[in-house]
RNA sequence: GCCGAUGUAGCUCAGCUGGCUAGAGCAGCUGAUUUGUAAUCAGCAGGUCGGGGGUUCGACUCCCUUCUUCGGCUCCA
């Protein structure tokens, strides 16, 4: 007998052998129909599978993480016997669940596959979901496996042999398909009730780009419609959310191919959010001691030959022009002229730590594909700055930035984010980092110290890191569950010596500092466009381009209307009258469509008692107020910034 | 850069397998209306159907090419 602990902690014995399912079903039969898989000591495994110890026991439905991918994963299963029947020369690579769905990479040889024929696939697959086909493992020894595919032909699954250990090695068969698979999987197709197969896309082998490129199909699945439906909605709510389709509608920026390609142009409601943003960047940096500079978009090839970026960034890099012989570059980065700056005038150690900051213009040749809205572009303002410091102040240093991030993030109301210290892998010392062992290990370990000193939540990459020294990617996740990289965080300790930078210490020798690469709002492109997506359009009153829209009944009251505007603009507030011949129904709505915070209607009554009526963006009529109170609470709002 | 899609008026979209002068709503302009909390009515104007080339008696529609944008891959100082 073995004894299976359930999650509740109780504990069952059962015969040595039994499956999965004869628990499920020992349970509750209304439970064993539903169990996707279960999870025995912490592995997820096949219903069907003996178990012969005692262990702790979980069966996974669709509520679970594991419950999921394992259906989703099956799917691709469902889906690859689909493709099979309609292209039958087609070769499997690999085929795994993601975060919101699952793919299978397929070579077609010659063939092209279509959007069209993605329809066909989906009727294929819920013709076999229907007939409840059992996913049957078997297992073979690993030298039978590789001449089964030897014969087929079939490079792709032996190549994943070739990575297995030696012994059993299983397959799955579901109807006519099977696949070497180290599963688990569902039991049966039966389970899969709803599919979408939403995208088809070219994928590199094995995420080489220099290898062949796999066809790559996309689906998602369901085990009911409803979810289905649930889950299209919400794509189309999101596209509503979209950055792009919303800094259109709120005219915020706008692309022309006249200019160019991830070339942004900031229209003026666009301009008046960059410009709250550096008002709050510099009141910020001002009080934590920052000295602002200005320096130019370009540089001669010299200094990025110092600085070594040449060598490792070249290629995304606007090509140099040359002038008189001499090459100039635009800027790809802030740091070597901020260099320069430091460099200007010598420094002591009471000069550290000196911090300088800008909002940079730079220019990066971004390959075509990967351009995307604001997010990804080839002109972008960052929020830059740098710290030179000595290697004893610099924890202090590096946490006070994160304490920066952090108050930035209450201000924008960013609750979900996490650090990502990204290190140099020594097998690429001297070609994408720079060849410094020693000192990538050290400054590695002192960032981490304060990543766990400061008790922010942060995560480890191995070969992330910037060519100069480690860095800290903030990840963050916009209100359509897109993720990016807000901002970077760097540690720099090759450039300093690189340009030869240094301070007296106090035992008057020179030392060369430290040095800290920050920008905590990214880049207004990117950072805007989190925020559209973000706050979905209706930003708080801060930040909005227009404040306030005096909404008059009729042009009787233009005279009011326009003594209400002259008031709100002495306190500073951004307002307009609406004075379009338009009933005040539509001005509402269309200033409603517009997302401005707060709207101000008056007529008659309004005008002669001295008030205005005030609807607030999302809530309505608030009721009527005095003018002056209007303005002393919507001023407040505006100073503390409020969140809504 | 690669794979697959996409492009019709400022915006959102219609235009069947090639065949009347390319349509609609919103936005815009003009006029009427003087309006009380999410769309007043009427009229007008607006397009080298992304660009270039080709096939055809005839191309928004078919083919080639190029550009943009989108979904991925790769990349991201």
């Amino acid at each position: 007998m073995i004894k299976i602990t359930l999650p509740d902690g109780s504990v069952r014995e059962y015969e040595m052998g039994i499956t999965a399912m004869d628990i499920a079903k020992s349970i509750s039969e209304g439970l064993a129909r539903k169990v996707l898989a279960a999870s025995v000591n912490g592995e997820v495994c096949d219903m069907s599978s003996p178990i012969n110890q005692d262990a702790t026991f979980k069966l996974l439905t669709w509520d679970d993480a594991d419950g999921k991918s394992t259906f989703w994963h099956s799917s691709a299963h469902l889906m690859a016997e689909a493709v099979q029947d309609s292209f039958p020369h087609a070769k499997f690579w690999v085929g795994p669940a993601v975060d919101k769905g699952f793919y299978y990479d397929i070579d077609l040889g010659d063939v092209k596959m279509s959007e069209d024929d993605l329809v066909v696939l989906e009727k294929k697959m819920n013709e076999y979901a229907k007939q409840n086909n059992p996913y049957i493992r078997k297992a073979m020894p690993k030298n039978d496996a590789i001449s089964y595919f030897s014969e087929k032909g079939d490079e792709y699954k032996l190549d994943l042999l070739s990575n297995l250990k030696d012994g059993e090695i299983s397959f799955y068969t579901q109807g006519s398909f099977t696949d070497l698979c180290r599963g688990p999987h569902i039991p049966s197709t039966g389970f899969i009730k709803a599919i979408k197969l939403t995208s088809i896309a070219g994928a590199y082998w094995k995420g080489d780009e220099k290898n062949k490129q796999l066809t790559r199909i996309y689906g998602v699945t369901f085990p009911n419609q409803k979810e289905l439906d649930e889950y299209l909605l919400m794509l189309e709510e999101a596209k509503k959310r979209d950055h792009r389709k919303l800094g259109k509608e709120l005219s915020i920026f706008t692309m022309d191919d006249d200019v160019g390609q991830g070339l942004p142009l900031w229209m003026p409601n666009g301009t008046i959010i960059i410009e709250e943003l550096e008002k709050l960047a510099k009141e910020t940096e001002n009080e934590a001691g920052y000295k602002r500079v200005v320096t130019p978009h370009i540089a001669k090839e010299s200094m990025y030959l110092t600085s070594g970026h040449l060598p490792y960034y070249a290629d995304s890099m606007f090509p140099p022009m040359e002038l008189d012989g001499t090459k100039y570059y635009l800027k790809a980065m802030n740091c070597p002229h901020h260099h320069k700056i430091f460099d200007a005038e010598p420094k002591s150690y009471k000069d550290l730590p000196y911090r300088i900051a800008e909002y940079g213009t730079c220019y990066r040749y971004e390959q075509s594909g990967e351009l995307f809205g604001l997010m990804r572009v080839r002109c972008l303002h960052m929020n830059d700055a740098h710290i030179y410091c000595t290697k004893e102040q610099f924890a202090q240093e590096f946490r006070a930035v994160n304490e920066m991030y952090l108050k930035y993030f209450k201000i924008f109301g960013i609750e979900k984010y996490v650090m990502r210290l990204s290190l140099h892998d020594p097998e690429k010392l001297g070609q994408k980092y720079i060849n410094e062992p020693e000192l990538w290990l050290e400054t590695e370990d002192l960032v981490r110290k304060v990543l766990i000193e400061t008790e922010v939540p942060f995560v480890e990459v191995k070969g992330e890191g910037a060519f100069y020294g480690p860095k800290i990617d903030v990840q963050i996740w916009s209100a359509i569950g897109r993720e990016f990289t807000l901002a970077t965080n760097q540690v720099d300790f090759a450039q300093g010596r690189r340009f030869k930078l240094s301070f007296t210490n106090k035992d008057n020798q020179p030392e060369v500092p430290l040095i800290i690469h920050r920008a905590p709002l990214g880049t207004h492109e990117r950072f805007i466009g989190f925020l559209l997506e973000h706050y979905a359009g209706k930003f708080p009153t801060w930040i909005a381009p227009l404040q306030v829209k005096i909404l008059p009944i009729s042009d009787k009251f233009m005279d009011y209307a326009d003594n209400v505007l002259q008031n709100l603009k002495k306190a500073d507030i951004r307002a307009e009258v609406d004075e379009r011949n338009e009933k005040i129904g539509k001005k509402i709505r269309d200033t409603e469509m517009l997302k401005v915070p707060y709207m101000l209607v008056i007529g008659e009554k309004e005008m002669t008692e001295g008030k205005v009526s005030v609807r607030r963006q999302g809530k309505g009529d608030v009721g009527v107020k005095d003018l002056h109170d209007f303005i002393k609470e919507i001023s407040a709002e505006i100073l503390e910034r409020k969140g809504e």
